[in-house]
DNA sequence: GTCTATAGACGGATAGAC
DNA sequence: GTCTATCCGTCTATAGAC
């Protein structure tokens, strides 16, 4: 009898969930009207601070929609890994592995629009408005301090500095990778057009572990080339 | 008698440039108003469009003050390498060191306001406005066609669409380096704080020539650790 | 070159009918 | 839940006095 859901209304409020990210990424948080984005989503102009309450409201909801999935997928990897090694420690690649793996698998769903939401993140890493970079940085406390925690007792004999600068490093050129998916780099304009996710991956990997074990930047033993 | 130079009005100018330089990477593009320019430059609002024509031409002159002599320098850098070469072929770690000490060099520099405009730019590698994008390109094209061709020769065994690949990735790494070096960067909040830009270089270079060394993804020869 | 004043478009948000 | 109509603030750009 009470077997209905409550609000059958999410239609609506998915439509503009889907237009808010893809047009984010075309033109940015600031960039983008609430006008566009309910005329793309043929959704009236007060739809969304019906259903969000306000525009950063919005912003938080496409987010949250497919972040948390991605980072308890994250953390479960890891857990995954340790309850296996049980106890020895972690192979690196693993480690870098089940973080930067799982982005890209994301990225790889142009189906669902996994892609146009990986490339809404990788642009936002270096998103200048405030409200939305502390809201990132609080989604991510507990997937970095894990995945740290993890290098540090990996790599005991790097300093814990260089394990940061460098994993740091990664996310940049990870970011970079993935916002480059969509066409959006114009900067080396002719990077070729078999931008198969299925093959990103190998080839992001090998960079990020190849900068990962490279000598560190005191020692006078690399080669030179 | 003639001895005066013509307009000697380039006070407001210069002042408005560093002005919107700053608040630029505060808050974006789009985030940042023309009166909130002209507030922090102390000129009148209507200065903008006396001096530079239009919000616009404002973006296209504070890239254009800074970024032609970075991409100078790392011209001249490039020709010195191959006038020494004498026709030998390059090493690639000369030549990522042309590319990317320049850059981090302009960004060591916080007394002439380097570090903001590199701060700046890095931020707007992924930048969603088009017309900021496509000027940057076009700033970029012979720098981007000079240096992968000196890798191209300096590595002639590796498949171009690797090179390019790897380059694409360095400069996420630079980027979100740079990016992070005012305290943008909450992702990895204990970022160490002596943020030393002359220690950035090397841990920097250290990462990218491990990565632009790494055994390429089809290779079965990868340690496994 | 600098200023005030204002035009004219567009922004987010909300009240209230249906 | 959806819609229209509208408030009110801010935006870029410009006209015209000084």
């Amino acid at each position: 009898m009470a077997a209905t859901p409550p609000a059958p209304n999410t239609d609506t409020r998915d439509r503009i969930l889907d237009a808010a990210e893809r047009l984010f990424v075309e033109h940015g948080f600031d960039g983008t009207s609430m006008r566009m984005i309910t005329g793309a989503a043929n959704a009236n102009l007060a739809a969304v601070n019906y259903h969000f309450g306000s525009k950063d409201a919005l912003v938080q909801a496409v987010f949250r929609r497919r972040l948390t999935a991605l980072n308890q997928r994250r953390l479960a990897a890891l857990d995954r890994l340790e309850t296996d090694a049980a106890g020895e420690p972690l192979k690196p690649s693993r480690i870098v592995e089940a973080f930067f793996g799982n982005a890209l698998e994301l990225a790889a769903d142009t189906e669902q629009g996994g892609r146009t939401f990986m490339r809404l993140l990788a642009r936002t890493y270096n998103e200048p408005n405030a409200f939305v970079r502390q809201f990132l940085a609080e989604e991510y406390a507990e997937v970095m301090d894990r995945f740290l925690g993890a290098l540090f007792r990996a790599l005991p004999e790097v300093p814990r500095a260089e394990i940061l600068w460098r994993f740091h490093f990664m996310i940049g050129a990870m970011a970079f990778a993935i916002a480059g998916l969509g066409g959006l780099s114009e900067l080396i304009d002719d990077l070729p057009k078999d931008d198969d996710p299925a093959r990103l991956l190998p080839r992001l990997m090998s960079f990020l572990l190849g900068g990962l074990r490279a000598p560190l930047p005191g020692a006078a033993t690399a080669p030179t080339n």
